[in-house]
RNA sequence: UGGGGAAUGGUGUAACGGUAGCACGGCUGACUCUGGAUCAGCUAGUCGGGGUUCGAAUCCCUGUUCCCCAGCCA
């Protein structure tokens, strides 16, 4: 009520003010408000049994950038409640990603570290009549819940008395019942329309050793009931998820509720707010599914780089800049969308557009032979690293008689729009001379092996003194300075921008691209990148943005495609 | 015949009773030693039907469509 009005007919110079997401809009209320009476803490829970994708960096994201913003902080906790599906491997990985995103938590949590807290607070429920022991089968259970028309029936369970409850409770804890035997129940309303209210399971046996706790427990928290409390430990003020929590939140209030009752300290409250998963046109985000491309082949592991992994997305060369600018720019709502993959390739062009030094590479190399230039002789040639970034200098560029420039980069008989070399036409090399095509070398099935040109050394740096101008300017390396490498073009893995509309009877892996991955092995390199390490950026000129390769050496460079650049000639083309 | 959510250009997102805006995409053109970048312009939207109001994307009624929920997963 404070703050002033967005008023949208003041001067424009005053309406800067960004508009607030709906989360953002409620936390600068409580603030305002200081519902909490202590700053925002959220937190962001990983289960660690997987790797994180950009779906998870939008929420995490979120989380960290709310934190920050409102002056608060973040935990990173990690939701390891399922011994037997979790591992320390996953634990390493996800601490990676999110710092590779740049984000800093202020508490690194675990779950199991409340696994006796948690206890404590069952055995309360259970003392106040609200939670029991069901010896019920899991079928039994399942058939019991009803349907989601159909109200569920009570177990013959839950009416026992709460001593024998405890005693129940204590020695499934202790140990003295096999998996799967009984469960801790709450006793709520099998009744209930919201099925989650169908008495919950809160505990199950699981005579598993868990990744941090060892043996110490063979009963493990169920997510619905371990999640609230775990906020509630940590003094979450905001606990942010996604839409499919939605129907859990009346739960979680029913819990801390139930054991707020009659309680003389209760315990901290957390409100839960609920967004929309992200989603990505041409890729699928599920686990199960990511892990199927992995498990089947269909991909070369969880990093590579068609992945929408983060690891896979690093590989691929994404700065992490660009991805949070992308996700800065998609926002949040409530609405299940799919945000548009061209909109990621813009932030990774912007962003590596002002920082990702220019090289000179030719993935397919066509021999040019310049017959004026002098055999044996080498000059070394100035070129300008990045020309968004006048500090980023120049570098020397080797040039010499024998050259290789692209196969698309010519045509022997040229359509009018087509503006490269041509037979007696005359283009730039970059940074080097104008060249003008001779003569065509053919093999005896009439391939283009070679061309013959001759260059004006009048023209050298690419500019002529008499003024006149060419239409082209092409990339090109010194067939005797050049590095080969191996080039991988990464396309989108699905064909559609929709993986999961398919025919009937099939599955998504009937959109997937046979030609998401092209290797190119025969690229020629300029020699200035022979050291550069893994990860390293560069644009092609006239190509596109690629990062060096993680397996990437010395010995044998590998290079991969982030993106292309725009391309309006290509996409002429492919409206024909 | 259950419950919970959501619908604004092709896509994502603003506007919170007062001129439907921004970004990406698409399409023009300018410029250019990257057919890149940059710059300028254009394109295209309130799910349908009723109401309330001087005025509705916004409030009310009604319909439609889509998403989530029946793990001892998270």
């Amino acid at each position: 009520m404070t703050t002033a009005p967005n008023n949208q007919t003041g001067n424009p110079a005053e309406n800067n003010k960004p508009s607030l997401d709906f989360i953002r809009t409620i936390v600068a209320q409580d603030c305002e408000s200081n519902k909490w009476g202590q700053p925002i803490v959220t937190r962001f829970p990983p289960e660690p049994n997987g790797y994180l994708h950009i779906g998870h960096a939008k929420a995490f994201g979120i989380d960290f950038a709310v934190a920050q913003e409102f002056g608060g902080h973040c935990n990173l906790r990690f939701d390891d409640t399922n011994p037997c599906k979790e591992e320390e491997e996953f634990v390493h990985a996800i601490k990676d990603d999110i710092a590779w995103m740049g984000w800093k938590w202020k508490n690194l949590c675990f779950a199991s570290d409340y696994f006796q807290q948690m206890y404590e607070y069952a055995v309360e429920l259970i003392e106040k009549g609200l939670a029991y022991v069901d010896d019920q089968s899991p079928e039994d259970i399942r058939q019991g819940r009803g349907t989601l028309t159909a109200p569920g029936t009570n177990s013959p369970y839950r009416d026992r008395p709460v001593e024998e409850n405890l005693d129940l409770f204590h020695r499934m804890r202790n140990g003295e019942f096999p998996d799967g035997s009984r469960v801790l129940r709450a006793k709520i309303d099998m009744a209930h329309p919201n099925l989650n209210m169908r008495d919950p399971v809160m505990y199950r046996i699981l005579h598993a050793t868990h990744h941090r706790s060892g043996d110490k427990w063979c009963i493990y928290p169920m997510y619905d009931w371990a999640h609230g409390l775990e906020d509630s430990i940590e003094n979450v003020t905001h606990s942010l998820c996604s839409l499919e929590f939605e129907n859990h939140r009346p739960l979680y209030d029913w819990f801390i509720d139930a054991i707020n009752k009659d309680r003389p300290q209760p315990i901290h409250h957390p409100q839960q707010i609920e967004f929309a998963r992200f989603n990505l046109t041409y890729t699928v985000m599920s686990k199960r599914k990511l892990r199927q491309l992995v498990e089947e082949g269909h991909v070369n592991g969880w990093d590579d780089p068609r992945m929408p992994t983060l690891c896979g997305m690093r590989r691929r060369g994404f700065t992490p800049q660009a991805i949070r600018d992308f996700l800065d720019r998609v926002g949040v709502a409530k609405f299940v969308g799919t945000s548009d993959y061209a909109l990621l390739e813009h932030c990774v062009r912007t962003h590596l557009n002002k920082v990702a030094p220019r090289i000179m590479g030719v993935l397919n190399p066509l021999k040019v032979v310049i017959t004026n230039y002098p055999e044996g002789q080498t000059e070394q040639l100035d070129a300008v690293n990045n020309p968004e970034d006048p500090a980023a200098g120049t570098r020397p560029v080797p040039f010499s008689r024998e050259l290789y420039i692209e196969q698309d980069d010519f045509m022997e008989d040229p359509p009018k729009k087509f503006f490269r070399l041509a037979p007696g036409r005359e283009v730039r090399l970059r940074y080097a001379y104008f060249i003008t095509c001779t003569e065509v070398v053919k093999d005896d099935e009439g391939n283009i092996t070679e061309l013959r040109c001759t260059y004006d050394p009048e023209t050298k740096g690419g500019n002529a003194p008499d003024g006149r101008k060419v239409k082209a300017t092409l990339h090109w390396v010194s067939a005797q300075h050049a590095l080969n490498a191996q080039v991988n073009i990464y396309n989108h893995l699905f064909t559609n921008e929709d993986p999961e509309k398919v025919e009937e009877g099939q599955d998504f892996l009937s959109n997937i691209n046979p030609d998401s991955l092209e290797i190119q092995l025969n690229c020629k390199i300029e020699p200035s990148i022979a050291q550069a390490a893994p990860g390293t950026h560069y644009q092609l000129e006239r190509l596109g943005y690629f990062c060096i390769d993680l397996e990437s050496n010395p010995d044998r460079i590998i290079l991969n495609r982030t993106v292309n650049l725009k391309d309006t000639y290509a996409k002429q083309q492919t409206k024909q």
